[in-house]
DNA sequence: GCGCTATAGTTGAGGACGCAAGGAATAGTA
DNA sequence: TACTATTCCTTGCGTCCTCAACTATAGCGC
């Protein structure tokens, strides 16, 4: 459980909020979101998210852009070195993660649960689906 | 989401994880638990559980005493303030979850996510019941 | 234009927690 | 009995995150 965590530092040195992170930001118009939009999404401060962004900023995965009609706003862009990053993290974490529900949960069981949960705030369409990257 | 932890910290004075730590103590044999027993079951390292107690211990809520048969084991026993402040802090956590769940589900679809997600590792079956105090 | 309030983001201080390492007691084996 | 392995717990150190305070921009009413 916590292991799934750990194996995602251990193995390419993203946090769960990291990976998220990257995860929101493909899947958003034009591989970007403004911060504080991510920040709902990731159900972090803003403060958080700075913090969160400085980290994946300096490991070169995720940059900023300014934004033309708000000059208080910061995109946060997902780079193409994100992109493969998520691309190389999802594999194996996608698979933790499944192997988690399907040792608990039957095929159906797992159907009810997506269709729940999936309603929850800041809870992406990702259960079940094979999602990002 | 996060404004029910914050309601519990700004109003009792207890993390999440501290509220947590009482409720399963209360629900234990004798209001006492080993500390490796109460770290798996709040998904917590030893050391995590080592210095939540820290804190129950400074604020009186918890004590705590040795094992006869084994004198590496430490117990944490739930004191008669702590008893206290676990009903006090129930009222008003309970029917934040509640009213959380109660918001995005209907009824029937809250035995469903309870009857599933109690069989989840360190899910006590606490969905659904009056629970706890 | 001038205030007022709201929103986006950053920063400093502190709390909670994990990992790694180590001490102490117990269990297992020869 | 001596030797090693295992289990329970604690401590040092670092990371992530929150809260509170602050800056900068935007939008509204006048």
């Amino acid at each position: 459980m916590r292991a799934m965590n750990a194996r995602l530092v251990a193995e390419h040195g993203l946090t769960i909020n990291g990976y998220e992170a990257l995860l929101h930001l493909a899947r958003a118009e034009g591989a970007r979101m403004r911060r504080v939009d991510l920040a709902e999404r990731l159900i972090l401060t803003a403060s958080g998210v700075t913090r969160l962004l400085d980290g994946l900023e300096r490991a070169g995965l995720v940059d900023r852009a300014a934004c033309d009609s708000d000059r208080r706003v910061t995109y946060a862009v997902l780079t193409p070195a994100g992109r493969t990053k998520l691309e190389e993290a999802s594999e194996s974490h996608i698979a933790d993660v499944r192997a988690f529900f399907e040792e608990h949960f039957s095929k159906k069981e797992l159907d009810q649960l997506a269709g729940l949960l999936g309603r929850l705030p800041g809870v992406a369409a990702a259960v079940g689906e094979d999602c990002a990257a």
